[in-house]
DNA sequence: ACCTGAACACCGTTCAAGT
DNA sequence: ACCTGAACACCGTTCAAGT
């Protein structure tokens, strides 16, 4: 017996850093200074450390993100879902485009990688659940749940995108002032108001609209009421 | 007066880099090693000059991308367009689609950035004039093109983002082998499947329900043949 | 056990100088 | 006019050492 006490001895120096401190500071800094200043250097003097002192709470950057993400999965409220399945899946998606709103920065880090925050799984359970009670198959409904999540996803990151770009003069609006009517000619005759039709939230709708569609089949050939 | 000659005079050292080789040296790395190894520093070794002698040919990196955004939308073949409304929007989708899938990497920087090649114009103007003629409002056919747009965006960053992990054990895999059958059901009857079907091409689908849905209010309700 | 410092192998870009 | 070299202000992470 090594120790005469039975819990484990915590030897060696006492912490000074803790995971939850440095998850705590992240949030800060991607709240104050937006994601592409969130670096390991940054966080580290955020929390008055040497850089390398991070590496012991957290495996690595990536895992840091992680814990971003669930901690920010908690905060999207779950909303009371309807019986009816285009209702259902229009509510559950809604809640969810609108509580990434708040934090653009996340849809990159989700669409790309391999993260998915169990506290988030609700989403496509409502989803896929909703499918199935409108009479498709376990793979329609998996099917439908990726076009909606695919939609959801696009739009977050070219919306948010644009507008971040508001104000500042544009490639986009260069290239739309000089087209050509005989080869464009509808993109010419909107060439004025395409960029502000390009920042007009019309997710809900096309939302709906994509709903139907892909539930239309299994509902008798009438569409939506 | 200062010289003899009418023309300008390219007096000064002889180029021995051009604007041309540059971009073909960075298409080549692109294509060999994925676009986040195209640094400028690469590029200048790919060249054997040094990185400052290539800012003498190219604004910046951004001015560098977008000159190979351009290149590939030459070469995206362009389709036939059939006449039918639906069946136009899809087939433009398609092209676009499947030329994209060709260069995964381009999709991120088109999506998030304000790029966008002259040359790819034909897309929305093709997708805005079939919903003009299918009986569509200016705003409303610019809205269903952004809809399907954000679609084809959102498929794929995901799709191609999943395709890069096949192989490699997944945090998704991790979850989807801890589901909680009484919270997530219908998630944990088909989670065996699941990881193989986020790698299923359900594209062409998913864009035909999404066209009927944004076509189908103006089409006398009757939804698709 | 927890933290530090120096180092490695990188970035994009500016600036002053050389040919 | 075209190109180079050194430098600036950064990255994420490894490794050996200190307490």
């Amino acid at each position: 017996m090594p120790t005469a006490s039975d819990k484990p001895v915590r030897s060696g120096r006492p912490p000074r850093l803790s995971r939850a401190e440095i998850i705590a500071a992240a949030k800060r800094i991607v709240e104050r200074d937006g994601v592409e200043k969130l670096t390991m250097r940054l966080l580290a003097r955020e929390v008055g450390s040497a850089p390398m002192a991070l590496y012991h709470h957290v495996r690595d950057k990536r895992e840091l993100l992680l814990a971003l993400l669930d901690d920010l999965a908690e905060r999207v409220p779950r909303p009371e879902l309807p019986d009816d399945p285009v209702e259902r899946i229009i509510a559950a998606t809604v809640a969810i485009h609108d509580g990434l709103l708040e934090f653009p920065w996340m849809v990159r880090i989700l669409a790309e990688g391999d993260l998915l925050s169990p506290k988030a799984l609700w989403f496509p359970e409502a989803v896929i659940d909703a499918g199935i009670r409108a009479g498709l198959s376990e793979g329609e409904a998996v099917h439908a749940y990726r076009s909606v999540w695919y939609f959801t996803v696009g739009e977050l990151i070219v919306r948010t995108a644009a507008r971040e770009r508001v104000g500042v003069p544009t490639y986009q609006a260069e290239v739309f002032q000089e087209l050509d009517p005989r080869r464009t000619p509808r993109l010419a005759a909107i060439s004025d108001r395409w960029l502000s039709w390009q920042l007009a939230d019309t997710f809900r709708p096309g939302l709906r609209a994509i709903v139907d569609g892909l539930l239309r089949a299994v509902r008798g050939g009438g569409c939506s009421d």
